[in-house]
DNA sequence: GGGGTATTTTAGCAATGGCTATAAATCCGG
DNA sequence: CCGGATTTATAGCCATTGCTAAAATACCCC
C-alpha cells in the first residue's frame, strides 16, 4: 500500500474557511469558486475530491460548526439545573452570534431559510438540525422534571419550543446588527417565562 | 397624447405572484425566469420595463407585502391598549406565517438573511424594514406610557426588541414547519414578559 | 388611416453556476 | 528507480444568470 500525492491544504482549516463563507453568505449565496478561494484550494477538482459536492461539503461544514463555534450549545445542557442550562444556551447564543471573529447570526438559521428548489436538501438538513436542537432542549427539561426542578405537569414541549424560538429570534436580531448587550437583555427578558 | 400598446398582464396581480416567489425562494434563490414564469410575462424586457431591475422589483414586492399579507401588522397597532397591540401583532404573525395560501414564514426575515455580496442591497433593505417595524412597536409602547398603561420607567426599547425577537423567532419556526397552534402557544408563553 | 407612444417580441451577450474528464505531479514501499 | 496510489492542475462542458438592443406590434387621437 502506498501513500499517494499529499494534500496541499489542511482539511480542517479548509473546513473552517468554508464554514465562514457559508455562514456569511448562506448556502445558495455561496459559489464553489468562493469556497475554493477561501479554502486555499486552487482548483475545483481538489475540493470535490476531498469533500464531495456542494451539498456534502455543506453537511460536513455543519458538523464542524456544531463541534466548533456552536459547541457551547451541547455544553449548556451540562449545567446542573435546567434553568441554568437554558440561560447558558441563550446567553451563549447572544455571545456566539455577535462574535467578532465570525459572521453574525447562526448558520443553522440563516444558511438556507428560503431558497430555490435546487437547495431543498440543504434547507431540509438545516430544518432537521434545528428540530434536533429543540428535541435536545426538551430532553434536558425532562431530566429537570425527574429531578423535581420542574413540576410534573409542566408543558415541556411548549417550553422547549418557546426558548428555541428565542434562540432563533436572537439569531435574526444578530444578523440584523443588534449588539451583544441588547441580545443579553433579550435573554433576561425572555426568562420571565420560566415556570415559577 | 396617445396610449401606446397596452399591458398584456395585470401589474398588481403580477406583483402578487412575484411576492409569492420571493417569499418562498428568497431574493437570491429567485431567478428572473422564475419571476416571468410566475407573473405570466413571456419575456424579460416586459418585466424590466414594468418594474425595473431585480432589486427594484424586490422593493416594490416588499411594499405590496406590507399592504397585503402583512397588513395585520400596522392594524395591530390600532388596538386600544399596547398589550392588545402586541398580542394582535404576534397572534397575527402566528396566523400569517402559517397561512396555507402563502409560503411559510415572513419574507422580511427569510428574504435575504445571509447572502452573497451581490444581494447586499436587498439584505440591507430587509434589515431596514425589520428595524422600522421594531421602531413602530416602540412608538406604540411610548403611547402606552403616555396613556399610563405602562409605568414611566418601563424600558421600552428593551420591550420592543424582545417582542420583535419573538416575532422573528416565530417566522423561523414557521419556515421550519411549526403548526399554527404551536405558534399561538409560543405567543401566550412570550406574553409572560409583559410588565406587571 | 397615419402619427405618436408604449408595450411585447426576438434574439442574444458576457459572466457565472456546479461539476468533471484527462493528464501531470508527488508521494510510499519495494 | 520503478509501480501503485492519490492529489493537483488544466481545460472545459453545458446550463443558467441578470440584463438589453433592435425590431415588431398594438393601442389612442386626430
Amino acid at each position: 500500500m502506498a501513500g499517494g500525492r499529499p494534500r496541499a491544504f489542511d482539511s480542517e482549516a479548509a473546513l473552517d474557511r468554508a464554514l465562514e463563507v457559508f455562514w456569511r453568505q448562506g448556502y445558495e449565496g455561496t459559489a464553489i469558486s468562493d469556497l475554493t478561494k477561501a479554502m486555499g484550494i486552487n482548483n475545483a477538482p481538489s475540493l470535490y475530491n476531498a469533500f464531495g459536492n456542494k451539498e456534502q461539503l455543506f453537511s460536513k461544514v455543519l458538523d464542524r460548526y456544531a463541534d466548533g463555534p456552536a459547541r457551547y450549545i451541547r455544553e449548556a445542557f451540562d449545567q446542573p439545573t435546567a434553568k441554568g442550562a437554558v440561560e447558558a444556551l441563550l446567553h451563549g447564543a447572544a455571545d456566539a452570534t455577535t462574535d467578532p471573529d465570525h459572521p453574525r447570526g447562526c448558520i443553522t438559521v440563516q444558511g438556507a431559510l428560503a431558497c430555490s428548489p435546487g437547495a431543498r436538501t440543504a434547507r431540509e438538513e438545516l430544518t432537521a438540525r434545528r428540530a434536533a436542537g429543540e428535541a435536545a432542549l426538551r430532553a434536558r427539561l425532562e431530566r429537570a422534571v425527574e429531578a423535581q426542578e420542574l413540576p410534573a405537569d409542566a408543558d415541556l414541549e411548549r417550553l422547549a419550543r418557546y426558548f428555541t424560538t428565542i434562540y432563533q429570534g436572537i439569531a435574526v436580531q444578530a444578523a440584523g446588527g443588534a449588539t451583544r448587550e441588547q441580545l443579553h437583555q433579550i435573554v433576561d427578558t425572555a426568562m420571565a417565562a420560566w415556570p415559577r
